[in-house]
DNA sequence: GTATCACGTCTCATTATTTGAGATTCAAGT
DNA sequence: ACTTGAATCTCAAATAATGAGACGTGATAC
């Protein structure tokens, strides 16, 4: 199994927590998904409630917490969901495609916020879609930049090679044709946090037929620009505070 | 200070993971902050960031992780800002007064949505506002269903008592004037998650001489109706996971 | 160029905490 | 009323975590 960090009990919450991720999920689920013996979840989770970053639903299951979401509050999340609303609608009214904002969750990425081509042939994308980490301009984009361990681990079964990503950091954007479903191209460019980290992946997406087998060529400079403003927004608002 | 929650080593983390909400922090400020050795507090951070909860700035100072945000993102807070938009509009549309959406964070509350009032006197509240938890209707909300210590916590210094906070309980929403600031009203009503604990409060405000000296008894409908859907809307995104 | 200082990282003897088998309690099902 | 399964609790034994002090590094002062 995996490498321990050097913290024994922080590997185990880590364990816990990464359980809960999926939904609410009795003592149990949690004891047969971490395989730590039954009093040792116990212990911990309640001592995860007890600060917050747990909490019990009506049936007693254990669930994510509201302080962890108060802390990712505090990181800027509400912050980027928000202000990337008014971003992506200009991109769409820009560019007459949808365009949506991708983070990594787990083994999947989510989308978090989208704006809709209004009418026609569209690629749509609903908040909270999960897809594949192995298909797609998005998921170059989360990856590209990850630490090499994280990365390899990553590239396992993709679609897309080291070689790949390598030009993906190079440009500055990534582009997929058909990767995640038939006869669909999209681009992708990060938007980094304050410390220069990669924490989202800006896209665009539609039909094949309407952005050729090289959409990058059509939307990179519109898609880089909208993800850079998007970045130096979180930046400005960081500063104020 | 404060008793233990059985693990010692959690309530370390904890700690350090508190002290990381007011942004990048050095070991050494971090050693400050939370009155643990250095080694300890050195090895733990290094642990935590092994799991992502905690990352390094381009400084190497410690911050809030991206790992944090996935989860956060996972018990649904990027999905209730951005479902919280259109509801805002909605409700802003109705009434002709600015809304909001608020969340706890530490002793403070912050503005995660917000829906201005396009023209003529308004109350602006822009995202990321941080406002006190001592004042407000929204404030009211948030404490109201909290557990009894936290709320006796909560209570120490605040401009309204158990009595009032029995009575929002009781009614569901809640309604102040001139409480944040003179010559402003507001009312608030719960947001709910899927556990039906009260995740987020919803507001609309405005100058007292339109929202009179009851706001609650003209929009109280409105806002709680807003809030309901929210809560509905939340519910329904996590079933289809 | 050298010395000093402050911070971050590492080591390991010592100390304290965590662990988990088994007991107890409780709620649900028959 | 009894059985079953899950959650919670106890405490002797085992293991991990602790933190004083050493080391390495970079910045600053002279």
């Amino acid at each position: 199994m995996t490498i321990g960090s050097g913290v024994g009990v922080l590997d185990k919450a880590a364990a816990i927590l990464n359980a809960l991720e999926n939904g609410p999920t009795s003592l149990s689920q949690l004891v047969d998904l971490t395989d730590i013996s039954r009093p040792t979840v116990h212990r911990i989770a309640q001592s995860l409630v007890h600060h917050g970053l747990v909490g019990r639903d009506m049936h007693g299951r254990f669930e994510l917490g509201n302080r962890l979401v108060e802390l990712a509050s505090a990181a800027g999340e509400d912050r980027l969901v928000s202000a990337a609303g008014s971003i992506l609608i200009k991109l769409r009214d820009i560019t007459g495609e949808s365009t949506q904002i991708f983070r990594k969750q787990g083994d999947f990425r989510v989308c978090i916020a989208s704006a809709e081509r209004p009418i026609g042939l569209r690629d749509t994308i609903p908040v909270g879609t999960q897809l594949s980490m192995k298909a797609g301009s998005a998921a170059q984009i989360l990856l590209a930049w990850e630490d090499n361990e994280r990365m390899v681990d990553g590239l396992h079964h993709a679609r897309f090679t080291p070689t790949i990503l390598a030009g993906v950091r190079r440009r500055g954007w990534a582009q997929s044709l058909g990767e995640r479903e038939p006869g669909v191209a999209s681009v992708s460019a990060p938007v980094r946090g304050q410390s220069g980290r990669v924490i989202a992946a800006l896209s665009l997406s539609g039909p094949i037929e309407r952005l050729t087998r090289q959409p990058g060529k059509i939307h990179h400079e519109a898609v880089t620009s909208a993800a850079h403003e998007l970045s130096e927004l979180l930046r400005v608002q960081n500063d104020h505070i």
